[in-house]
RNA sequence: GGCCCCGUAGCGCAGUGGUAGCGCAGGUGCCUUUUAAGCACUGGGUCGUAGGUUCGAAUCCUACCGGGGUCACCA
């Protein structure tokens, strides 16, 4: 239940005065002929031209009120819409006492939505502003917004007073966040422009999309917790998807030669800087090629989305000069892992070994942890955190990838490989395996090994099986959350600033 | 889930045991080219919640709620 505070209470009493003056609060229709930015660009173009006809030029522009400067018998107002910012001047000769007054007089307050119409003009200050004749209430706001000035610099620099800032009050209500700061509307256009240029990279060389399940009577891809949810009618429990995977690579069996999704995935796991319940996901799969294949792929991708986004290859993120252009450095875990812990793993090829000189070197790892899983954690220990610059590691431990081919004369190691740019990790993929008595194997080799201490083992998909024993082509699939992408090319320290409403816990008294 | 930090007016913040403050926003008045407009006057607080210690608590203690960080978890 809404409680006004005194700022809404004089709010609320304005509308009721505006409602006896016959004014309409939330009048019905609108009328624009201009966003503020065309109206400013249009007058420029004019006066460029010829001064004296730009005086003629007639505009009706609507947005909100973000700045209010009342001076006696003329009054400046800012409005706001998408494209940005433009002055109104109301002069009392001019709109007449009646409307004039309601400015003069408060009742219209900043954060309104208003309409004028009016001619362009420049003020003496040198701003193009419109001199208003026509100004109508669109919406009256009724809950102040936060207050943030700024200064505009001869430059275009904008410097800001007043501060939004508070994180918890931003994500939970991020339409406050978004009217008030321009640089959080400017991330989440960014994010647009990420996935449009993903699916031009990915429809111009010839991948199909696709949609598939997002409730899944069995999940599978990936290794992660799942939400559950139960379909009344058909008396059935579902998942909701951890991953794509293998779904997107029935397709092939079914004859796509290329297919992606871009999509959300569910993991009910920790919540974090760079983790979320639901997150987006691409992923692709391709026939005929390997994870070279794949890695080049990646590489033309990922430099193509940066130059469409921000304009270059080169990025910068959170400080770090960051350069995307192809081609990556390419090491395997082995030789990764080695250079950077010492520690070459392949002299210790037994868990029980491999534990021991972790703990030797003064690293925590849960005890009876499987092998492969012991690997990652020295790659997540000793090199993750110092790649910066884009990086392709190569050939993972066969045990904590079950849906990737072998390295050719090699039992322990698989054609797998995680990318990693700004010390995340940002994607995973493999040549894929497509012999479905293998698969089989790895699947039942997978419950072995985990159902001891996951409850999350991956269960076997035998549809999926089945599917795979009609034929598939060979095949390099990959994945990439795309939230991470996102931060790297927004600058963004956190994925909740790159999600319009990142998961928190239920707010009191809300339901 | 463990540990650490934070929660004071609409927003941003100060206040560490002795009468709750500042800036912006708000209200009233003045001002016909301002732009972080200006000038004068002025209202506004369950100090996250609930207990406790104390003559006295925003301040110290405990629990809880919410947020952030970090570790664990995330083949």
């Amino acid at each position: 239940m809404w409680q006004p505070n005194k700022l809404e209470q004089e709010r609320l009493e304005k509308l009721e005065r505006l409602q006896a003056l016959g004014i309409e609060g939330y009048p019905r229709r609108a009328h624009r002929t201009h966003t503020a930015a065309q109206a400013v660009a249009a007058y420029e173009a004019l006066e460029a031209q010829d001064a004296e006809a730009a005086q003629a030029l007639e505009v009706t522009v609507c947005g909100r009120i973000r700045r209010v400067n009342l001076k006696g018998k003329i009054s400046f107002l800012h409005i706001e819409d998408e494209s940005g910012r433009v002055q109104l001047l109301l002069r009392v000769d001019e709109l007449g006492e009646a409307t004039y007054d309601l400015v003069k007089d408060k009742l219209i307050d900043m954060d309104d939505f208003v309409q004028a119409g009016g001619v362009m003009m420049r003020t003496r200050a040198g701003e193009v502003s419109v001199l208003v004749h026509e100004f109508v209430l669109l919406a009256k706001s009724l809950s102040p917004l936060p207050v943030i000035k700024q200064q505009v610099l001869d430059d275009g620099t904008v410097i800001e007073y007043g501060e939004f800032s508070d994180v918890e009050t931003r994500y939970r209500q991020r339409y406050a966040d978004l009217a008030v700061n321009r640089r959080v509307r400017e991330v989440f256009r960014k994010r647009a422009e990420t996935l449009r240029a993903m699916r031009r990279f990915f429809d111009d060389e010839g991948f199909l999309e696709v949609e598939t399940p997002v409730l899944q009577p069995v999940y599978g891809g990936a290794a992660a917790r799942p939400f559950i949810t139960h379909h009344n009618q058909l008396k059935q429990d579902l998942y909701l998807r951890i991953s794509f995977e293998l779904y997107l690579k029935r397709l092939l069996v079914g004859g796509y030669d290329a297919v992606y999704e871009i999509g959300r995935d569910f993991r009910n796991e920790g919540v974090s800087w760079k983790h979320n319940p639901e997150f987006t996901m691409a992923e692709f799969y391709k026939a005929y090629i390997d994870y070279r294949g794949v890695m080049d792929i990646t590489e033309r991708m990922v430099a193509y989305v940066a130059e469409q986004v921000t304009g270059s290859t080169t990025i910068t993120y959170q400080g770090h000069t960051i350069h995307l252009a192809p081609p990556w450095p390419r090491l395997t875990m082995r030789d990764a892992i080695r250079q950077a812990s010492g520690i070459d793993y392949m002299d210790y090829p037994d868990a029980a070994a491999l534990e021991a000189v972790i703990r030797a070197k003064g690293g925590s790892v849960a005890p009876g942890q499987p092998w492969g899983k012991l690997v990652s954690y020295l790659l997540e220990t000793y090199v993750e955190p110092n790649l910066i610059q884009p990086t392709i590691i190569m050939d993972y431990p066969r045990d904590v990838s079950p849906f990737a081919k072998r390295v050719d004369y090699d039992d322990v190691h698989v054609e797998r490989f995680e990318f990693f740019i700004a010390a995340m990790e940002m994607g995973n993929a493999f040549t894929e395996l497509n012999d479905p008595r293998d698969q089989e194997a790895r699947f039942l080799e997978m419950a072995k090994l985990y159902r001891a201490e996951d409850d999350d083992a991956t269960p076997l998909d035998e549809d999926y099986l089945r599917a795979m024993r009609y034929g598939m082509p060979p095949n390099g699939g990959w994945g990439m959350g795309v939230d991470r992408l996102v931060m790297l090319l927004t600058d963004q320290r956190s994925i909740r600033d790159v999600l319009l409403y990142p998961h928190l816990r239920k707010e009191e008294g809300t339901a």
